[in-house]
DNA sequence: TGTACATCAGTGAACGCGCGTTCACTGATGTAC
DNA sequence: TGTACATCAGTGAACGCGCGTTCACTGATGTAC
């Protein structure tokens, strides 16, 4: 699929932009409005205008609306994909792994949080069930078994249920960036570069310590 | 507005439901629809179907499909404001207490967790702000100042940052019921009222105690 | 009591609009000779 | 090299459809006499 190849089968027409230049505009005009918008309010002809190209051409490359709208969910899975590759192979993952590796997700995939409330709490589909599956098989059972080797080292409470324990820490790590607007009226803070790390590392101490003085570790962070 | 009035009114037309059941039933059906897709989606025919009125009807009670959609919201508020009106009055709430009102407002009105990811976390507008605006007036400072007293008392860590941690309590709190399908998928539970309790239990503990052995605590619940 | 009329909640056919999609066409270029 | 033709990526006008909305109309009942 060199420049070559693609130039003996293109017999002509320039035109401008070439073939994989207009599915990219398509693909990142696609990704701007149906993150933003809901599905039905988003037309073509908005999609066409932003990535400068006609309309038809969502027909011509994806085969119409809601081929376009795959191929975009096709490319935000690879773009995961590559995020996560590296994380794959280690077979350990530890509370503070789990914070780390959410932070570089959302550093490199700002569009992920918009991406997961529309298409995991908001819709149900095969891309939810997809996702869903994702944390299943690659993140949740490492983490339920570093929990598990904790409690059964003693270093973290017997009575802790491993899956709770584990929803907790999803909850304190996905929550704020899902609640963004929220918790920026509310806390009166902005969640940027350097927020993030301090939240990193408060849901880390939170989580490991809980609110209270009782315990004998370090007070100052 | 007895319904002797109505019947004055009511120069005749029986013609099955009155009024009142019009609107009621509209009302439902609304919720219904709105509640599970996204507003472009559900069509005004859909729902007079659901609700067994002329499509018609949606136009000549609320002027129109907005119209409809805004006194949905308004009632779901109203509801709300009856769920928390009792707690509008105390002045503390503690940590304990916020679990417990949440836990009360979800057994009342099941359909909270869909109608916040769609006002909240998905869509921008008015309703967003009413919702935030009524969570940083009423909990917030309310939440905070127990959180700070806390600290003040001893009971706390001093180097918390009082805004993280009501963050981390509200993640701990809301989240589970945002990603209700996730949860039960990753974790083979259900989210049924025993599992609530059991899960308000849970943060409660994670969050004054943290998972680890360390305090002096009880360890058994 | 009986009859003619006024009322107006509710009806349903029709309207205009914007959408996703289609398709006959264009025209710059590669190819054949 | 020059010319006639074939190719096909890209165009844009037009299509059909479903939507929210409108409005002339209906008909069961209250009222007047």
């Amino acid at each position: 699929m060199t420049a070559t190849t693609r130039k003996r089968n293109n017999l002509g027409r320039p035109a401008g932009k070439d073939s994989e230049r207009v599915r990219a505009d398509l693909l990142d005009a696609a990704r701007e409005h149906f993150l933003s918008r809901e599905f039905k309010a988003v037309s073509i002809r908005r999609i066409a205008e932003t990535a400068g190209v006609n309309g038809a051409m969502v027909n011509y490359y994806f085969g119409g609306k809601q081929g376009l709208y795959m191929a975009m969910v096709e490319d935000l899975f690879q773009r995961l994909e590559a995020s996560l590759g590296e994380l794959d192979r280690d077979s350990e993952l530890t509370v503070a792994d789990f914070s780390r590796s959410y932070c570089k997700l959302l550093a490199e995939n700002p569009w992920w949080p918009n991406f997961f409330v529309r298409e995991v709490l908001f819709s149900e589909g095969e891309t939810r069930e997809a996702i869903i599956d994702k944390f299943r098989s690659v993140f949740a059972p490492r983490l339920l078994q570093s929990i598990q080797a904790e409690i059964s080292a003693g270093h973290f409470r017997q009575d802790l249920n491993p899956g709770l324990t584990l929803l907790s820490l999803m909850a304190m790590t996905i929550f704020p960036f899902l609640a963004k607007p929220m918790v920026e009226q509310i806390l009166q803070l902005s969640l940027d570069e350097t927020t993030v790390g301090v939240l990193a590392a408060h849901n880390t101490k939170l989580f490991l310590h809980g609110v209270e003085v009782a315990a004998g570790a370090g007070a100052q962070s």
